[in-house]
DNA sequence: CGCGCTCCCTGGCCGC
DNA sequence: TGCGGCCAGGGAGCGC
């Protein structure tokens, strides 16, 4: 379930537990997931202290000592499970497992392995190919509905597209794309250039709103990041739309309704978005 | 170039 | 209870 507010969630939760902490062990379980685990994979890190924990996009980055970065994509289905001690075994979708040097075991579980790994150091992070075409952060202080209005202009697409599409803006996912659009009160097949500024100022606000509402959301579970099972700090939010076809809209009782956009479910109020 | 479709992979759920 | 079909929150690549 990892879009902005997720990967957010889980960098949070990891750093009480890691920052400081140095890698005795990696175990690798597959070769590859959406691409081929880094060859150096074991070679870079073993040994290595753990500096700091960023997040940019959907990307969770592991700063460690000498210069190493160590990025990490959850695709769909990914998961990051922190063992307080080591775990006796292993499911059938643990693919990496790092053993800390206070006792902790960080497995990366993905099922159908769209998730990745990748190796950058700090100099080469900004240029790295993952990261170089990346649009701003919703959630930075200087971005805001005009920045947005901007990037709208520039497209004919729908607006759901655009605003899912990770070279104008980053971190939403479908979810929240539909959430954001239900709280601006907009409809999903509008063409993005068709917005007024005005428009694109209150998606502006409603975008940063609902990832910011799930960041909080997720924060209160922080306490239990990790529990004994390993279960991380995913969280249940309540969605105004997603998910909620054929319920009634929250605000003037119609039926959300459900489409496809561009292969994706779009979740929306007929009546409210316009 | 911009846009939409398909595909990568597995598991869970729904309907029969 | 079993089974086939469909769907899934991401993103790359390809064709139009």
């Amino acid at each position: 379930m990892p879009e902005l507010p997720e990967v957010e969630t889980i960098c949070r939760g990891l750093a009480p537990h890691l920052l400081q902490a140095g890698i005795v062990r990696i175990i690798l379980r597959r070769a590859a997931l959406r691409v081929p685990l880094p060859k150096n994979l074991k070679s870079s890190l073993n040994a290595r202290t753990l500096q700091n924990i960023t997040r940019r996009a959907k990307y969770i980055r592991f700063h460690f000592d000498d210069d190493q970065v160590l990025i990490i994509h959850l695709g769909m289905s990914g998961r990051i499970l922190l063992h307080k001690s080591l775990p006796e075994r292993y499911s059938k979708h643990d693919h990496v497992i790092m053993h800390w040097d206070n006792g902790c075991a960080l497995v990366f579980n993905d099922a159908r392995r769209f998730g990745l790994m990748a190796l950058s150091t700090e100099s080469e992070l900004i240029r790295h190919p993952l990261f170089k075409d990346l649009g701003p952060e919703p959630l930075h202080s200087k971005w805001n509905g005009r920045v947005l209005y901007g990037a709208l202009q520039a497209s004919a697409a729908p607006v759901k597209s655009v605003i899912m599409d990770q070279r104008k803006l980053v971190g939403v996912g479908n979810i929240y794309a539909c959430e954001a659009l239900f709280d601006a009160r907009l409809h999903p097949s509008r063409p993005a250039r068709s917005l007024s500024r005005e428009e694109a100022v209150q998606l502006g606000i409603s975008i940063r709103k609902v990832l910011k509402e799930a960041i909080a959301s997720g924060g209160s579970t922080l306490r239990d990041y990790v529990r004994s099972s390993g279960e991380t700090g995913y969280f249940q939010h309540h969605f105004q739309v997603y998910g909620r076809q054929k319920q009634l809209c929250s605000v003037c009782r119609y039926p959300i309704r459900i489409m496809r956009q561009s292969g994706r479910s779009t979740f929306f109020c007929e009546h409210c978005q316009n």
